[in-house]
Formats: C-alpha cells, sequence, structure tokens
DNA sequence: CATGAATGAGAGTTCATTCAT
DNA sequence: TATGAATGAACTCTCATTCAT
C-alpha cells in the first residue's frame, strides 16, 4: 500500500450512491474482520453488500483504498467510545479507569474493529500509526491535566502515555478479545490496572 | 494457516541438508522481515538462499510451515536476549528495567523479529498467542517472585504482568521500532518505565 | 468492429443536440489521437466533452460507431486539404507535387488525424479501406488525365497510383509524423519525390 | 507500452523449456496474426500451444513482452526474406524488382507477419519504428551502390529510400494483403513497379 | 435530453505447490 | 537431494453498456 500521496474521496453525487457507498463500508468491516485483510476479497465483499462487483469501483479505487477508510473510520469509533466512556468522570484517576473499562467493553462488542486497526501495521501503517499517535497524545494530555489538578505527579510525559496505553491495549487483547471463561469482567481488569497505574508495584 | 496439528518436522539427514534449511530460513527472516507475510514469495526466498525453488519443499511443508518455524525461531530469541539482559540483575524491580531495556535494545537491532512476531497474530495466530502467554507467564512469576522478596504486592497476578508486557511492547514498538530523531535513549525510556512501574502515577 | 450494416446515424433533432454530438466528435479525436483506440475509454472523452457519460449513447451507438464517424470525418478533412493543396495547380506533375506538399503540411499539424485514420487499419478496416480506395482512385483519375494531356505515359493505372499513394504516405510518416531535428522541409521532400516520380532513379 | 527500459530476456535453462517458448511464440504469432493484439488473449495463446496459462509468464513478462518478441521475429524474418530474393540478382534495378516481388510473394504467404508488424505502430511504436529505419537505410544503401554502379542517380538519398519503401509496402498491402480475384500477379506488379521506379512516369 | 449509478463479463497476472529429471 | 519447468485456481481491476430518475 504505497499511499500514493494523492487520495480521490469518490464523493457520491446522489443519496443511492450514498447508501450503496455505505452498504460497501459495512460488508467491508465484516469481511475484514472475519478473514483479515489478505483472505478478504473484493468480490464477498460486494456479494455481501448485494452490489455488483464492478459498482465497488465506484466507490473506492482499490482493496488498499477501502481499507484505509475503514481504519479512519474504526479510529474514529474508537475514539468516540472512549469520550463517551470518560464523559461523567471528573477525578483523573477515575477517567482512566473509565477510559479503560470503556475500551474493554467496545472491544468485547467489536472485536472485528480490534483485527482491523491491528492489521493496519502490516497493511497500511501509516494510519495505524496515526491512529496510535493521536490516542497517546490524548492520554498525554489527560497526564498533564492530572498534573495540574494536583493529583499526578507533574514529570508525567509521553512515554508515560505510551506504557499506559500499551497497558489497556493488551489488556484488551487479553480480556477482551480472547476472553476466557473465568477470565476476570472488564470492570475487575480496570479497577486492577487502575491501582496498578496510581500506586506502581512496590509493597 | 490451518493448522493441522500434525507438524512433519522434515529434519534433514545430512549435514548438506542442514545447512540448507538453514540457509532457507535465514532467507526467510529477512524476506518475511522486509515485504510481511503475504508479500513475500518463496521464489524470492530460494533466490535469497541461494538454492532453486523446488528444495524449498525438501525442508518445509508450506509458505505457513517456514512462517511458523521462523516464530518459534523468533520468539526463543526474544526471550533468552531477555533472560541475558536480566542475568547479573537480583533486585526485583532492577530486574524488570534490565529486562525492559534489553529488550528496547534488542527490538532497535532486529526490527525484523518484531514484525514477524507481530504479524503472526494474522497468519498464525496460535504461535502469536503462545509467544505472548509465555512470556505473560514468565512476567507474573517475576512478579510473584518479587511479593515473596517482600519488596512487591502481594496481590500482583496475570492481569498485571499483561499490562506490565503491553508497556513494555509499546515503548518497544514506539522507542526501539518508530524512533526517531529527538527520543530518549533506551536507557532512560526503562527508568522512566521502571518508575511509573515502580510508583504509579499518583503524586 | 463487426460492422452490421446499418448504421443508426442518431441524428440529433434539436440545435443543442447537435451542439453536444460535436462536442463528443471534438473529444473523441483528441482521445483517440492521444492514446489510441483500445486505451481510450468513452468515460474520458465525456469528460473531456463536459457531458454526462449516459449522454455519450444518445447521440452514439457504441465506441465502434464514434470511431467510424471519426474516420470518415478526418478522411474527408485529408481530401479536402488535398483539393485545396491543388486547387491552383495545372500543370499534371505540379498537381502531385502540391498534392504531396499540401498532405505533409496537414499531416505536421493534424498528427492525431493520421493516427485515427491508420489505426483504423486495426479497429474498423472497411473504413481504412474506404479511405485509401479513394484516394487511389483519385490519383488514378488525375494520372488518366495527365495522359489525356500528354505529360504522362499511356499505360499508368492503378498499379501506379498506388505506389504514388504508398510513397506520399510514407514520406508523411517520415518527415510529417516522425519529423526531426535536420529533416528536409516539406517543400523540398515534395520536390524530391516529384522529380523522382516524373524520371525516375535511372542515372 | 511504456517499454520499461530493462527487458529481462527470461532465457530457458533447459531443452524442455526452449521447446515451450518456442510454442509460445508460434501460438502467438497465429493469435496476434489472426485477432490482433488488442482482441488476443493470453489464455487462448496458451491454449494453442498446448500449455497451462501460468506457463506464459514462466517465458514472457506479459503480453506486451511476447508481442515485441514477436516483431523482432518477424522483423528479421521479412529481411531474411528480402535478403533472399535478391541474392541473384547484380543489376541494381533488377534487384529492387526482385526486392519488390520477393516481398509480395512473402506477404501473400504470411499475411500475419504484415498484420503484427503494422499493428506495431500502436502497439509498440518502438519497435516498428525500428522495423522501417532499419530497412529505409538498406534500401538507401542499395541506391547508393546503384549509383556508384553509374546505373542510379548520384544525388538519391534518405527521402527516395523512403519513397521507395513507401512505394513496396502499399503495393504489398493492396495486392499481395488485400489480393482480389482479377488482380495482377506479383510478378507484372513488381515489373510495373520496377518500370515507374526507372523511368518514371514522365511522357 | 441529461445524468450518473449499476452491471458483469472478461482480462492480465501472481504464486504456492507439484513433478519429472 | 537438487533443479527448474509446469500447473491452474484465484484475484484485482477495467470499462462498454444499460437503466432508473
Amino acid at each position: 500500500m504505497d499511499s500514493d500521496t494523492i487520495e480521490s474521496p469518490k464523493v457520491p453525487r446522489t443519496e443511492r450512491g450514498r447508501k450503496t457507498q455505505r452498504k460497501l463500508l459495512d460488508a467491508a468491516a465484516i469481511e475484514f474482520g472475519e478473514r483479515g485483510f489478505h483472505e478478504a476479497s473484493i468480490s464477498s465483499i460486494t456479494r455481501r453488500a448485494g452490489v455488483a462487483l464492478g459498482s465497488f469501483y465506484t466507490y473506492f479505487d482499490s482493496k488498499d483504498a477501502i481499507f484505509r477508510a475503514l481504519v479512519l473510520d474504526m479510529s474514529d469509533a474508537v475514539k468516540s467510545a472512549a469520550r463517551d466512556a470518560i464523559a461523567d468522570e471528573t477525578d483523573p484517576l477515575a477517567i482512566e479507569r473509565a477510559a479503560l473499562g470503556g475500551f474493554l467493553r467496545f472491544a468485547s462488542e467489536h472485536k472485528e474493529i480490534y483485527r482491523i486497526i491491528d492489521e493496519a501495521e502490516f497493511v497500511d501503517p501509516e494510519s495505524y500509526r496515526a491512529h496510535y499517535e493521536t490516542i497517546g497524545e490524548r492520554i498525554a494530555q489527560r497526564l498533564k491535566a492530572g498534573a495540574k489538578a494536583g493529583v499526578m505527579r507533574s514529570d508525567l510525559g509521553e512515554v508515560e502515555a505510551w506504557a499506559l496505553m500499551g497497558m489497556n491495549v493488551f489488556l484488551g487483547l487479553r480480556y477482551a478479545i480472547w476472553n476466557r471463561g473465568g477470565d476476570p469482567t472488564p470492570e475487575d481488569v480496570a479497577k486492577a490496572a487502575n491501582t496498578l497505574l496510581a500506586k506502581g508495584i512496590e509493597a
């Protein structure tokens, strides 16, 4: 996916077109989520969407292009899920806990989103990087805010933000995506992680 | 990769055969590292290895098979790098710090290993899972040992191990793989992460 | 191009329609001239013409049909250019010289016409054949007239006409279409060819 | 056919391979000759050759590549046919006559060669140009030789060579390729053209 | 007449795998 | 064991043409 710098948006000019494009995007989310990028096929996407094969190219330039569009979509979905999850919280630590809890719940319900974003590392690295950098920055801002509020240490920066993000992502992988019988609930995981985050591991 | 539970090892009977197999494995590491699993081709691997295309199947059953073998190889390499890095440490927290520092250095020097292991999530999920579960267990054991030594809290378990592992992996991604000008050194990153781990983020 | 003997002229009924058809024809001349028949696309033609894709079929039955119409157009253009070029001449040999000179100048200025007509050999052989047979006949008539005027041999016929036409066409290809630095001018070429034609090559 | 400057020859390493490549080339000559470049299909070529579709790409990089190889082949065939035809002649004018006669006979028997070379103008212009420039140069040399022998005028050059070549090519098109009932024989055509060439058309 | 979305047959090309030598 | 030719399923993408609005 040598992202040609130019991206033709292929914006539909009619309502009917908009609907078809949406159907394709939804079908692609399922297809990519289930089979992964390389196993996925355009013809299967159009079949799922109930449109002709050729129609695909009315709305997307290539398999890569729809994947890229989808990653953007999903990236937004993840971020807004996080926003929603922390909306009611005010305490900086509670915010982090809510964010993780929200993420775990969201990931459980939308495993395909997790997969698509993660596969982007190999299919469209730029999108992948952009996704995590954006989230990393948001976390860093929250840490700064926490410091300002006097609740967190004042020397927290990018490194800590990435550490926290990694924590969350791996907990998501382990307890939301791979979730198995006997595993702790999202709330329990979030609680434990929050304690770790707040106090560290020292006795 | 419908991993047929049975794996034919295809152990070479002669010294010459062993060498050819090794050449293929090395070539595959470069090829998969550079182009990723799906872009990689058997013929390119054999070309790099300097053997005939057909010879590939004397030593490996399939493209998947060599990838799997490689992931195992790399997984071992990562683990033994970690072991080496912490060999001289005794203090539980220092051990964690050394482990991360070692990992960051190792990842910087072997970015292809990082890539291959990570791509396994989509090519051979079982290997991927096995890799991280093994590492997770080792970390959990170290935490238990830390608790026993009275240096760490006694309620640390799998959740904390995965959190710690995620921290490390993402710091590796950000500061070893994506490493860019002006970034902190592996030691600085390891130090900051260690403080976070030890004390948490509370003021 | 299985030229169904029947050709639906699709004559526009309104002035507006006539204009749209003209726009399509002009756009097609540019498109076919630049990219050739097979690389050319209807959608590119309509884009150049500034009309909707679907409108194309209001005026032409198919891609072949517009090409055929175009060849007819161009064939007429070439012929009338020749007619104009020789209008003032009366001497039979001077007429041939003027015809070639005119053709060379015309071809230099309308290279796309040359290309379209020539490609017709593979796209619409019938038009191609008709084009050259018509021209061949005209030349034959001029030779007859020259004989009648006592200036040319009386045994000149179709063979000589085709020989003369081939001469002219290849000189056009070489000195008008492929024209390169240092080449003789159209007039010089026409003069040399005329001498050859008149006297032959014998010492 | 944006002829990438680099051409991988794909030279077969075994006798078997050489035979397969030859079969493909022969099948392609028929296919391109019958249906033209754009109507021709790789799968039809391999079917004619009796090999698997994929084998095509063992020997040629693309449809373009085999066409290019073919044009080279045919170009050589035409040239050596001409060489053979004039081998026994010594008189400069007789040589030209023999050349045309030979060409007409050759073209009658290998109409597909004529077609393939001519279509190259639109498929692979470089080959087309190279073909006619080479021939043009040979003719020019023969004219020079004729002048040296005192049989032809001494001022004959490239222009006359191209004029002569055009003559021959168009006579070939008309009397060898389009050949129809009642047409003069190749020998008659060659004789008439030779007279024209020698004496011109003046009375 | 104009519009642009929808259609689907068809093409070229790739490459993991097999097989004869 | 080594070689490289042979295989063919499968895939992405194009585009002339049709159709509903």
